[in-house]
DNA sequence: AAATTCGATTGATCTATATCAAGTTTATTC
DNA sequence: GAATAAACTTGATATAGATCAATCGAATTT
């Protein structure tokens, strides 16, 4: 159950087995079922959420009822909306399962005191945050400079295992087009 | 000179006299005039740059020869091309100075011994992360769902005083939009 | 202070992508 | 396995914002 995420967090930190056993106390084994949620927007986000197996999803809801996809968390990733998590404000977003999950939660408290009982857990998320981060900026510097082509281009040569299992139109979302663009942009690419 | 730096930490953590004494030696003091070049496309990002007064801006060049403002970074901010300082590939981005500034700049090996001397910066540039990552999530969400004229609005409402210190070109360009857009744009808002 | 560079404005035109609509295929659900 | 709902495709049309070009004003440099 657990040595999906120890194994996670040995890749960037090293943990005496006192530690893990620690760690494993502060994270809860939860299930989603595909479409289930795991935070609604408008409501307060309560987890840092691990996801062991499985795929969620995290969007936004516009004026115009179009869903816009923030990130899509595979197996081995972490999600949340850090803002509502770590504020305590209402979410902004909507968490929600592509497939059925397992998944390990912790919340705020428990995040505190996980940080102050295992130190090098503050170093973990430093390092997970600043790769995070490094992301994002890739991505926004991407939104800016290409077009709609460049941007699936860049993503199926990237994360061509996410393509393969997320839903066209998830994807476009996620990639800020219309389905119907993406649609007929890959058409012309299997053209070329 | 180390005093900005040394209260922007202890907004996040706590510190013990010794390790601001120790903090403080690992951070060289320089100045850049207004257009030096703190890092340069294409060259390894060897710093990670604390602004003490003044401001940066850093950006990409695409194939077409149009810069992309990734960020600005005023006084009481950090930058760096982070993938580039980390990993010691090249840098993506430019880093240069709008206005004459001060900063204070750290190596990757002096970052490292930094946070194994002093384990609490692991949890300072964990929350720093943290913090940036919900602000550049914002952004790329902002970028998909919202029009030229929001999101002018939103960092006009959000950073009035960046707006009133970077030329408007160069807000067009962090916002992603042609200068010829953002002018049109508030010349309606402004008649309304 | 003159010269030069840089930034902002305005107009005309173009284009990538959105939107609307209908039809088809593929998955789910009962 | 029939019914229903999602997901994808294709066409026609609309539009936000880019691009090109010219002018004007402001600020920096010599």
């Amino acid at each position: 159950m657990y040595n999906i995420i120890l194994k996670h967090l040995e890749e960037k930190v090293t943990l005496s087995l006192e530690e893990k056993e620690l760690i494993k106390t502060f994270f809860k084994p939860q299930k989603l079922k595909k479409k289930q949620f795991l935070v609604i927007e408008g409501y307060v986000c309560k987890y840092l959420t691990f996801v062991s197996k499985g795929l969620l999803k995290s969007y936004n809801v516009d004026e115009k009822g179009n869903e816009h996809i923030n990130q899509f968390t595979p197996e081995g990733w972490w999600t949340s909306d850090m803002n509502s998590f770590f504020s305590g404000e209402i979410s902004f977003y909507s968490i929600n399962a592509i497939e059925d999950s397992d998944i390990l939660t912790i919340t705020v408290e428990d995040f505190d005191n996980l940080t102050l009982q295992v130190p090098v857990m503050d170093r973990y998320f430093r390092i997970l945050f600043q790769n995070s981060l490094i992301t994002k900026e890739r991505r926004l510097i991407s939104s800016h400079t290409h077009n709609a082509e460049e941007k699936y281009r860049h993503i199926a040569e990237n994360n061509p295992d996410l393509i393969k299992r997320v839903p066209q139109n998830l994807l476009a979302s996620y990639l800020g087009l219309s389905p119907e663009t993406l649609s007929r942009l890959k058409k012309n690419l299997l053209l070329e």
